[in-house]
DNA sequence: CCAGGTCAAGGGAGT
DNA sequence: ACTCCCTTGACCTGG
């Protein structure tokens, strides 16, 4: 995204050799310009009206080798997300989480048991900074993983380590679909729903790959029916790269845009696009089947 | 200054 | 054994 012929970037980096380099205080000093852009971010999405935004989980780099109170720079940190949280709360925006794929809690490695608890932890508490409520409107999504085939036991594993998660994660976790037959369907997610309580997501794509016996509109109903009232459900929207933009690709890759008209089978939720062009694909989407966000 | 190779992490699947 | 994919790409080096 470019603003003021500037390029606004959430999610700066750095390898491992530099962050052994240059520590804690560059990790501060990237954080806090990750995050004045995140500001700009937000002020683009209220211009825009796209009223739902993913945070990049790279917003503090390395940040599950210290604590936010380690950094130098937490106080102005701490200011500036209260900033986007105030921006946020008046023009009604949503923000969530997707933590990436190490995040494994249905793992059967207590170290990375205590890996992913830990980094949930933290993005709870990020969420907390910015002032988001402890609830699935703030979602932290995440997919089971470690299924090792079998699955029951991996169910098993999940629900009992969310029990240990503190309640900055667990108060606002949810649970998705995934993209390949050997893994969780909704239909197999509907029983975690069941045991604890988690919503779950419903990630059309997915469903396609991994349909767990299901139509699409069994699953997108039953999903959607796991949300507690008043929260609105979110459902995750791509097309398939494969199909529709480069069919040398895999099949789960996600297209740059959105190809198709979604079918909400009446519901109402809100609807994150997973479009590699990101807020030009909403525009396009938006632009192409006319409708309002 | 730039293109291209490389990059923490778990797990699954395809080659 | 190696690669790509998920994660809303970015870093860093060699030319």
């Amino acid at each position: 995204m470019f603003l003021a012929e500037k390029k606004v970037q959430v999610s700066r980096q750095m390898i491992k050799k530099t962050f052994q380099e240059k520590g804690i205080p560059y990790a501060s000093e990237l954080s806090l310009k990750n995050i004045q852009d995140l500001e700009k971010v937000i002020d683009w999405n209220i211009e825009n009206q796209v009223l739902l935004y993913r945070l990049s989980s790279n917003m503090f780099p390395w940040m599950s080798e210290y604590e936010f109170d380690d950094l130098p720079d937490i106080a102005e940190i701490r200011t500036l997300l209260a900033r986007v949280g105030e921006k946020v709360k008046q023009h009604d925006l949503r923000l969530t989480y997707h933590p990436g794929p190490f995040n494994v809690l249905a793992t059967r490695d207590s170290g990375v048991l205590e890996k992913t608890i830990k980094e949930l932890r933290q993005h709870g508490e990020v969420m907390d900074m910015i002032g988001l409520p402890r609830t699935p409107f703030a979602k932290i999504n995440l997919h089971v993983g470690g299924a090792y085939g079998d699955k029951p036991s991996a169910i098993d594993r999940f629900c009992h380590n969310y029990q240990q998660l503190p309640d900055t994660a667990r108060l606002r976790l949810t649970v998705e679909n995934d993209d390949k037959a050997n893994m969780f369907s909704t239909s197999d997610l509907l029983e975690i729903h069941q045991r604890t309580g988690i919503p779950l997501v419903f990630d059309y794509l997915h469903h396609q790959l991994c349909t767990g016996g299901w139509s699409e509109e069994e699953a997108m109903l039953t999903a959607v029916s796991t949300w507690p009232k008043p929260i609105r459900p979110v459902i995750h929207y791509s097309s398939s790269r494969k199909k529709y933009e480069d069919e040398l690709v895999s099949e789960v890759a996600h297209a740059d845009y959105i190809y198709q008209h979604i079918n909400l089978y009446g519901q109402d939720a809100d609807i994150m696009l997973e479009a590699k062009a990101k807020e030009r694909a909403v525009q396009r989407y938006l632009e192409e089947f006319a409708v309002d966000v």
